[in-house]
DNA sequence: ATGCGATCCCAAACCGCTTTGGAACCCCGC
DNA sequence: GCGGGGTTCCAAAGCGGTTTGGGATCGCAT
């Protein structure tokens, strides 16, 4: 016995042919309830394992998930969101058995990655990540057959498909309602890319609340760019010494939030009191927002939880292939903490 | 022709054999250089990728290699330096070909993950990342005969094996030294968490920099803990307001750093001036330490370029799985930003 | 012509499992 | 005592490649 324990080996010894040992194993009905289990001891006993490569020969199938991350996604704040949401994927993943394929591509090499995958039959499904407007991914996927779930939709689709995503826009219009209620009318937002589909819903979400108020959006008042500390700083500082500086921010990121209370901070100013904020949190595992009491008042949504789901619901779609597309929209939770305040009744002091 | 092309089906279209048309594509001597020619020219044409899954179980590798991320490191900093050194790692994947197996265990979970990995046979080698103290893994990877590569070393570990690390003991030893020569004489110390190894070389590369210059260490300006923003602002917090306060820190991550500076500044105190901060910056593709000119004084080392090579190593054991253990040390380079000075003359205020 | 080593190609075994299409056996009713 | 229907098991044919062990064919020296 050099290598592992095989199906041979194993029916040899209890003298059974393997397909009996298979199926024993298998749980199918056509093995007496005494042979199964003497079969099963044997198993543990020899420490059998099957062998994944060939079950997955015979079966035709690959037992695993892709997922890709393209050169695109590589350089932006969408990273540790993206560790988040492959991290919960990965606990469906482990607790169904499945193996979870990474792909790092070079940026534009997504849709030949996509193509091997199917080609070379190593995953049964794809989750698509960082999805864009009209992304040209999900026609590709359904042309080569490859199921799928995106986390996000993509506005301007024409195609039905199965995706989960959270209420970007409702969240971004309550934050912006809460921030009215408290008196604020000169509002900043400070997106992420609008080069991705959920900063385009969020900003929707934020004109909305204020046009349903009667206030006009200021150009001035809402910048995009990568959720990162640096890029809060300058948008924000850019912003607070300006003529008519705003009183309340809106942040599509933890990581940018904290570039804002830092130009709010360096400015002598106090977050909550002088100037408000509200950030999007994803509630990173190592980016938490305060430990009791939270820091930042913010809508949250785990994007950790947004991986369990998606993954449970493309195993869902392998193993029913002809099931019609799911849909799944997760509301982010409004959660209060001390960045907010009521706008201050005297305009404060210019710089 | 149902599903995709296989190998018999090509080698009819060619009129030669399924071992022919397969030495031709592998590059095997046997075959005339025409029939290559011509066999290639046909896989192209009809589009054919031989099925993964086959050769795997034929030649008996995965050509595929692991990464365990176990419970024990989902929730810590470790998580975003996890996200780079993948990214890294895959990119090394991608271009020789082979498949990253992500498995996300629970805590304690992950000795088994390692064995069933080994017992599926779903992967070539694994690679370990989050080295602790005599870690067990190590022991374990060795025993159960699995090609492995370690991120950090072992102190502690009787075993040889192959490992890729920075030399941080070094690193802090030169940025304690700079800061010295700086004229600080009271610098602080915010480490990670002292159970994984690199933390512990950090402090020791701390504490023989001062010990050479016979300065005595207080246990009062060396922290151990997660590496998050808000620890290090606490951290840095304490110390500052407490009497005989350090006029230097050295942190052990970009984000603890983002909380020091905030504890500084929250202060009235001006980073660079009144208080240096040397931080270890990990170059995380979203935590660049500024954009043109650093912001932060730094040790720096691509986490990245770690992963990258690392999994060159690996694959290179997995190819010669006789070849002696390497080590990889790589040096962290001293940056220097705005966020050091030399020593106050007068004692600052306090506050 | 004959022998002989290269060169080029092929038939068949094999990797370790699943799955199809029976076979053997038993129980039962008529 | 025999046919029919369950139950329980098995032999063998895949899955789609790789790899072993030759078999032709050819050029060339003998």
């Amino acid at each position: 016995m050099t290598g592992p324990m095989n199906l041979k080996e194993l029916s040899l010894k209890l003298n059974l042919s393997p397909t009996t040992v298979s199926r024993a194993l298998n749980g199918y009905p056509e093995v007496k309830a005494a042979t199964r289990e003497r079969v099963a001891a044997a198993a543990k006993r020899f420490n059998y394992s099957p062998n994944q490569r060939a079950i997955r020969l015979a079966t035709g199938r690959a037992h695993a998930v892709g997922h890709v991350i393209s050169g695109a996604l590589q350089n932006e704040i969408m990273n540790p969101i993206f560790a988040d949401f492959i991290a919960g994927a990965g606990e469906t993943y482990s607790r169904e058995d499945f193996d979870m394929l990474l792909s790092v591509v070079a940026a534009e090499g997504d849709e030949a990655a996509y193509r091997a995958l199917k080609a070379k039959g190593t995953v049964d499904g794809v989750i698509v990540q960082g999805v864009r407007l009209d992304d040209p991914r999900i026609g590709l996927l359904i042309q080569i057959g490859m199921p799928f779930v995106t986390h996000g939709r993509a506005t301007g689709t024409a195609h039905d498909y199965s995706w989960l995503d959270v209420n970007n826009r409702r969240a971004f219009q309550r934050a912006t309602e809460f921030l009215l209620d408290l008196g604020h009318r000169r509002i900043a937002l400070v997106n992420g890319l609008e080069a991705f589909d959920f900063a385009i819903r969020r900003r929707a979400g934020f004109t909305d609340a204020l046009t349903a108020r009667g206030i006009s959006t200021d150009p001035g008042l809402m910048t995009s760019g990568e959720m990162t500390e640096l890029s809060g700083f300058t948008a924000a500082s850019k912003m607070l010494d300006a003529a008519d500086a705003p009183t309340a921010f809106l942040a599509s990121s933890m990581l940018s939030g904290m570039g804002i209370r830092r130009a709010i901070e360096g400015r002598g100013l106090a977050m909550g009191r002088d100037i408000s904020l509200i950030i999007f949190d994803d509630d990173l595992s190592y980016l938490r927002n305060g430990t009791d009491v939270p820091i930042f008042t913010a809508t949250r949504s785990s994007v950790r939880e947004a991986g369990k789901i998606a993954a449970e619901m493309l195993l869902h779609r392998i193993a029913n292939p002809d099931s019609p597309p799911e849909h799944r929209l997760l509301e982010a939770e409004l959660i209060i903490g001390q960045s907010t305040g009521p706008v201050p009744v005297s305009p404060r002091a210019k710089v």
